[in-house]
DNA sequence: CGTCGTATTGAATGGGTTCAAGTAGCGTGG
DNA sequence: CCACGCTACTTGAACCCATTCAATACGACG
């Protein structure tokens, strides 16, 4: 745990901006937030259900997913998160967790007290606006999740998963010419979308196949963006996003 | 479409008070809001994807459902709402609709311009939090009915929107006794938990075969909490109220 | 009393799971 | 440098929960 620098909060500078702008003293006020960085390694617990956390994470660098646990060790995951996300804003106004947050990769968090974020949103209800906005989109992105699981085909599911990652990610700066890292597993996979692992295989096969994706290691390759689109029947209206996606 | 006098907005002054406390200069505030009624049938659209609204509806009587339609008539049902609930704050902050609303039953509406509300909220900042906070406990909603679609099999689904359905109406003063009005089709639930009407049917008669609960006509009764509970792995932490649930 | 939407039942089909076994890649330590 | 062990990935085959198709029954309403 060390003191976080200024330049660390930049990702979530970047990352509201993308969903509003911003004054420049509301980035100066940003950047003033004091912050203590963790760093921590892949698959490592951040919070669990039922914590009654007294900060908020700011993402720096990795990957991090919510999730929920079932009986007989089954899993729910409920979303993904990159660097400029806050992936435990809500427990600013829920006080206790209703999942939990754990690392996927390793990663860097810059931990930012309760009492300081209420401070900045007294002072700039804009960032106020800002950080609402986040928490609503967060929603937009479930109902969309809770759509594909209820009513999408597998491979209409994963295609779904590999176009809202990659838009997200290019949001960020993290991601060009459809091309992404992916650093999750095919179980991370199926957990994400209500499917076995084996199922995911095959049909990650499927889209390999018709020449929609490919992968290269860790790398998400997206050969094909509107015939993934098309099988994914992917809208990317749901993700709210200040510029337009790609054609 | 007429003015709404004073007493139509204490359904929202009742769930709002069920997220978080209010002061009576807050709940003054909320009953000066201007709004107009807007009756309307069973089945009709309010507001469509894609629309951008300019207004709010809080509903005073009625269900009313949020959905995504996909293609070959498939539907996904996001959520259902009753007295109190305003199922389209999100377009205080995100322009365009990113799915449709429409009633269940018919209902009552009261409709209240974007400007009054950003107004209110800037006011009175306490009312903004409990707005947001409003909209952070539909997420949560999001994410258990993402689980259950996900994760449970068709029995546990039905249970737990059982469950969910009657503390939500017992929270607004809509039930008791384990006892609530179910003015929606199988179809509508076969549509919000990502199953067929026949599978539904089938798992209501298993339902109440285990005597977990019963339907008299279009009221739900369930007689068994407890066991309910169990068969749904029901936990209503994700709920956020502030009054604690049923045994 | 006919009609339309909803509920119910039966039978065939299918998408996805589960179980099981085998393979590939990679870091670690002897 | 290779053996070892771990994890992720891949493949085959049997099984099952849920869907689809089809027919019938019910019930409210004009």
């Amino acid at each position: 745990m060390v003191q976080a620098s200024n330049s660390d909060l930049i990702p979530l500078i970047r990352k509201l901006e993308s969903i509003a702008p911003l004054s420049e003293s509301e980035r100066q006020a940003i950047l003033g937030l004091p912050a203590t960085v963790r760093v921590l390694e892949a698959r490592q617990d951040i919070l669990r259900d039922k914590d009654r956390p007294s900060l908020c994470c700011l993402i720096l660098s990795g990957w991090v997913c919510r999730f929920k646990l079932l009986h007989e060790g089954k899993r729910q995951i409920l979303s993904f998160h990159v660097a400029g996300d806050i992936p435990d804003l809500s427990s600013l106004h829920l006080p206790v967790m209703d999942h939990g947050l754990a690392t996927v990769t390793a990663a860097r968090l810059a931990c930012i007290p309760h009492e300081n974020i209420r401070d900045l949103v007294i002072r700039f209800p804009g960032i106020g606006t800002a950080l609402w906005r986040d928490t609503l989109v967060d929603a937009a992105i479930f109902r969309e999740w809770m759509t594909g699981i209820g009513r999408r085909t597998a491979l209409g599911r994963i295609a779904h998963l590999f176009c809202e990652m990659y838009l997200k990610l290019q949001a960020v700066g993290l991601a060009e010419g459809y091309r992404c890292e992916l650093p999750i597993t095919q179980i991370d996979i199926g957990d994400a979308l209500g499917l076995s692992n084996v199922h995911v295989n095959r049909s990650l096969q499927a889209l390999r196949g018709r020449g929609l994706i490919s992968l290269q290691g860790r790398t998400l390759v997206i050969e094909d963006w509107p015939g993934s689109c098309a099988a994914a029947e992917f809208d990317a209206t749901y993700l709210h996003l200040e510029r337009p996606s790609p054609a």
